[in-house]
DNA sequence: TCCGAGTGGATGCGTCGTATCCGCTTTATC
DNA sequence: GATAAAGCGGATACGACGCATCCACTCGGA
């Protein structure tokens, strides 16, 4: 059967046959949607998106449903990036260093892409996909701990649970000083790594030096920028 | 010149006499501004805090000309309880221990009072006396830093911007495990301690337990009450 | 050529927070 | 007790912002 056997649109189940200008505007929409999602996070509208996309707002609605929608139908590539690093990190015959290079990659991708921060680190409203792959990581996230520890790096005090608040920690940082410094996270993590291993004194040396002084208010500005209701201003009326 | 030139503290104007009722609604006010503040954060409306002080939004906007100027005249004091803490760790004789007690309290303070967390690690818009005071600190830190170092106890490689930078950290981990596990945060702060200290091994145990698996959903929930445009549900018109 | 799938963006709707306005109440004073 | 001014309250305007719709149109494909 040589039916249109066109390559399926991704993600649809081989449903509905778009036409082809309509198809292109979905690649256009989804790949502005993963560009904002990435730079500005998922606070975004959809207008926003549209726009860049060159479409109009009805277009990426007779796609989408929703913000929802949309979102989910791009991460669900990311999740399985996460997944795949988490599996690696277990599989690594080196305990300790599985459980870094996990981190390291963890927060790599997070700086890169601040929506998909903000999915791992905030769970927005409905997203039921999210939660329910985080469910499903941590049983390895329990092995990957347990293996760090009998290996003799970690020490026993650590638990799993540490791994998703240090994801907390390190996300904040990584926001407050993601203008000023990008690469500050390291630092931090570094040092969190110091506090939670058995051996802190085999570990390097921090990899990046600290922030400048004269940036600290910076990044307490840009801080404030995650923050919500804390505007203090006017909305200035007339005159 | 000589011209009055009182102190003209916000709080103690020696310039009008206010009417006996104004000046108990003025308190009023303050007490209501102060409890929500501490509560919820900055963010409440100043309708929010009208209502509770049980008196119209229009007082509250006869005595304030706006929020920004009730917050400044609130925290007026706390930023000098801080200065005090600061002071009183530099001027501890155990260096090692002045630092950890100035965190500690720090946080316990953070803990107790969201509004002023937000004061002190958002910076939000244009409250200068914020910035200013915090370039006041910026000499101490120096010094606790330095002192710490030099009693051994404190690596080499720490810098006092770290200190503000834990300030974000375990402020972040403090909201997100807010309703969950208040304490939370000494965990993540003795885990730091850890991490910078040249001697990890004479610090005391872990002070308290991870947070429980089955907590880290809700934690995650409520770390998205405190970010800002992650908003994905939708307004639902009418049916 | 023709027609319905597809488009775009102006627009309606809801929500939220700030700040004002003005008829009424309370206080201080005589 | 009378009276003016100070003070009060809260309904409401105003602006902003985001979501989602609607409909006159354009354009792809048979």
């Amino acid at each position: 059967m040589t039916t249109n056997a066109s390559i399926q649109v991704l993600d649809t189940p081989g449903e509905k046959p778009l036409r082809k200008d309509a198809e292109r505007n979905r690649r256009l929409i989804l790949d502005a949607a993963r560009e904002l999602f990435a730079q500005r996070g998922l606070g975004v509208t959809l207008n926003d998106i549209a726009h860049h996309a060159g479409v109009g707002v009805g277009t990426v609605y007779r796609r989408f449903p929703d913000k929802t929608a949309l979102i989910e139908s791009l991460f669900e590539e990311s999740f399985q990036e996460i997944a795949d690093r988490l599996r690696a990190a277990v599989a690594d015959p080196d305990p300790w260093h599985g459980l870094v290079t996990f981190l390291d990659g963890q927060f790599e991708t997070q700086a890169r892409d601040q929506g998909l921060k903000e999915l791992i680190t905030a769970t927005p409203d409905g997203i039921a996909r999210v939660s329910r792959l985080r469910d499903e990581l941590l049983p390895l996230s329990d092995q990957l701990v347990a293996r760090a520890k009998q290996s003799g790096m970690l020490r026993e005090d650590v638990d799993p649970t540490d791994l998703a608040i240090v994801q907390i920690m390190i996300g904040s940082v990584l926001d407050a000083a993601r203008e000023v410094e990008p690469e500050a996270w390291r630092r931090y993590l570094a040092i969190f790594l110091r506090g939670v291993s058995a051996r802190p004194e085999e570990l390097p040396p921090l990899p990046v030096g600290p922030i400048r002084n004269d940036q600290i208010p910076r990044v307490m500005t840009n801080h404030k920028l995650a923050a919500r209701g804390t505007e203090t201003g006017s909305t200035s009326r007339s005159g």
